[in-house]
Order: structure tokens, then C-alpha cells, then sequence
DNA sequence: GTGGTCTAGACCACC
DNA sequence: GTGGTCTAGACCACA
């Protein structure tokens, strides 16, 4: 089983697990990771909603299909997952944070402050 | 007309955006904001969209409706729209912002940085 | 209703029959397409079968969304189209084709003989 | 190893290739195929695979298998090859390319061009 | 056993 | 009204 958030699709947060695992070293090059159908049984979700996760991530070269074997993770998954949440972090977060640090007049210095108390 | 992201609706969307310019000064207390249809034309919209914007922003006592004349920016609208920001940023935000720093690996100094070059 | 072939998925079929009549100039630069539901009903397929159908044309920029409003034909999509089956001819049909034409031994002169008549 | 495309079965493949070496020669009448198991090792697929590529050329009357020695090529498999290959090339494939050519306005001349380079 | 596709029907947010 | 997601369950081809 798997607690979801309910502001993300169930099969978003299943693609990003997989690939925090991805990362964390659970899953490296060429290993398989768990069947649709099991992953469904662990998760406690239907098989589409899997099957649609693993689609979103063998589209991004992250994982590859051995036809009738299961899915494999690909080589060089982790940089691509690393360079894709760059990417979101630069583009999306990282603007709107300013934005709001901007609106809500908090000083360099503050924001400094409190960055380094909370790391 | 306006860019919207998909991430969001976008009726929050439009509604964030007049927050935005009622912070700024834009609009005072007392103000008249643009009518429903006038909106509408102004960000190509339908009018159901820019009601519920204000719909959603009268619950938030930050703008009145005066029946058969528009809507109007209460008293002390930019001190709650600050407040709902200032507790959005702390509980929501900083902290996915902090998280994502993290996975990122991007250091202290890394993210000082980026921060003095943005403001 | 509409034939289905076997060999191919039905989601895609509906894609390529939807690219044909784009091509076709049946839907031009901006035209809004068959709703999900609609097109479901007319074609009397499961509407998760023509969502996909439409997602997958979405991603290949021939079509766009606007939210709550439909799906609609973006701007070059026959281009797009043109350019993507040229594409797989070149990179498949024809290569099979000669590979066929070289096994059966069928001469050049036999083949432009063939292709004179059946024009 | 073998590469595999994804729009075809393996076995249907592996089937395939075999057959254009019975054609080119590789294999006459009489002599032995390679054995399923290494068969199997070569092409780096499951032995479930090669029997069924195997049995489906049986059934054709192109190869024959004596019990614990191996597979044969039978008396005339080229000519049944080519028979079967003829069939499809005409029934399936011309019709197919030759509308693919008129969808994507390739002229008569462009056509010959093409096949005489490539030839 | 593996993926892949499709259906029927539900529920949701948004326009 | 629009898309979007999810479930439950079925069926198929392939390895």
C-alpha cells in the first residue's frame, strides 16, 4: 500500500516514487522493477493506473520494456530524472518562490536567515 | 488575454492575479475592479470562469459586490491577502522548496547564490 | 460507427483516421474536434479509448486542449502529419519494400512495369 | 543477439530470418537447422520462443524435426517460401505502399528515382 | 508469466 | 458542457 496525495494523479506519485527509488540506488541500470500486475497488488491500485505510470517513464527513457520479460530501468536513469526536476526546479518552483518572497517583502537577509536555520 | 499554466485552474489563476495587483497598489480600498464581462473580454475568458474568481474572493472577504453596480476592494484587503499568502508560503511552500533543494543537491552557498542574482 | 482493423489498436486507427481528415481539410487550423464523449458515442468506442487516441495526437502537437472547452487543431497540423508518415516510409515501408522486391527477385523493370499499371 | 522491431512478433522474426537463409542458400534441403537451445543462446531469447518460431515453419512444411537429432529443411522450402512470400507481397504490401505513395503525393517519376538509387 | 488494449461505469474539477 | 482519472474486470498476443 501507498498513501496518495490528493493534489497530484495517483499515477504521477507512482512514477515519482519509482524514480526516487531510482535515485536512492534501490533500482540500478538494468534491473527490473516490479511487474505492472505486482506493483498493482503492492500498491493497491488497478493495473491501468501502473501501466499508465510506466508508459510516462518509458517515454522518458527512463525505464524500457523486454517484451513478455517486464520493465528495466535504462541506462543513464538517473541523470535523466536528475536533469528533468532540475528543470522543473529552475523553470517552475524556483520563479514562484522568488515571486513570493518578492510579494511578501521578505528581505534577502530574512530569507537567508531562514534558509539556514531549516537546513 | 493572459497566459495561463496548467497546473493550476484557472480561475485561481485569475484571482491570484488580482491579489497580485491589489498588493502592488493597483487597486485600493474602495475600488471599483473590472465587471465580470469586462474581465472576461480582457484575459479571453468565459464569464462563468471570472465569476467564480470572484466569487471565490468575496468568501475570502477580500473584494464586496454592490448589486447592479460591480465589485469593490474591501477594507484591509492586502493585509488578508498577505496573511493567507504569508501562512501559504510557510506551511506549503518553503518546505517543498527545501525538499526539492535537497534531492537536488544544491548547497547552501549554491542556492545564496542563485537567490543574490535573482533579486 | 467506423471499421476496426485487428491488427492495429483501436486508438490508433481513430488517430489516423482523425489525421486523414485533417488532412482532407475536413478540420483546418483552429477547429474545434469531436468532444471525447461525443466522438465516443458517434464512433461507439469506450471514451477512454478516444481519450487516448487524442492525448497521444495532443503530444504530437497536432491537437491542443483548451480546458474545459475541447480539443482543437493546432497550427501546421497537417504539416506535422505529412512530415511524421513520410517519416515512417521512408524508414520502414520502403526498406521492407525493396528487402520484398530483392527476395522475390523481381527485376527492376518488372517493378516499374507494376507500379506503371496500378496508377 | 538479434535486434527485434516492435511491430512484429519475435517469433514471427525469428521465423523470417530464418527463411531468408533458406532463400540466400545457407540452408538447402536436408541439412539441419540450429538446434532450439542454441538457437535460443544466439539470438539471446527464451528457448519457449525459437520452438514456437520453429513449430509455426513445420506447420508451413518448410522444416521438419526428427525426434532427439534436431530440425531439417525439408524438400522444396524455397519454392513454398517464395510461393507465401509472393502472396503477401501482392495481397498485402503492394496495395499498401502504393497508397501510402498517393497519400503522400509521391509522383510516378520521384517513385522510379527513388528505386533505382536504392536498388 | 509478461505487457497491452478495451469496456463499462463512476467520480472529480473546471468552464 | 468539457476533459481527466481511477476501478474492476475482461480478453489477447507474446515469451
Amino acid at each position: 500500500m501507498m498513501e496518495f496525495k490528493s493534489n497530484k494523479g495517483i499515477f504521477q506519485q507512482i512514477a515519482d516514487n519509482l524514480c526516487d527509488r531510482i535515485l536512492s540506488g534501490e533500482f540500478k541500470t538494468g534491473d527490473k522493477i516490479p511487474s505492472v500486475r505486482e506493483q498493482a497488488a503492492n500498491l493497491g491500485v488497478n493495473h491501468n493506473t501502473i501501466m499508465r505510470s510506466y508508459m510516462e517513464l518509458q517515454q522518458k527513457d527512463i525505464i524500457e520494456n523486454k517484451r513478455g520479460v517486464g520493465f528495466f530501468v535504462k541506462e543513464d536513469a538517473s541523470d535523466k530524472i536528475m536533469e528533468s526536476r532540475r528543470n522543473d526546479f529552475f523553470k517552475q518552483m524556483l520563479p514562484e518562490f522568488i515571486h513570493q518572497v518578492e510579494l511578501l517583502k521578505i528581505t534577502k537577509l530574512d530569507l537567508i536567515q531562514l534558509l539556514k536555520k531549516l537546513k
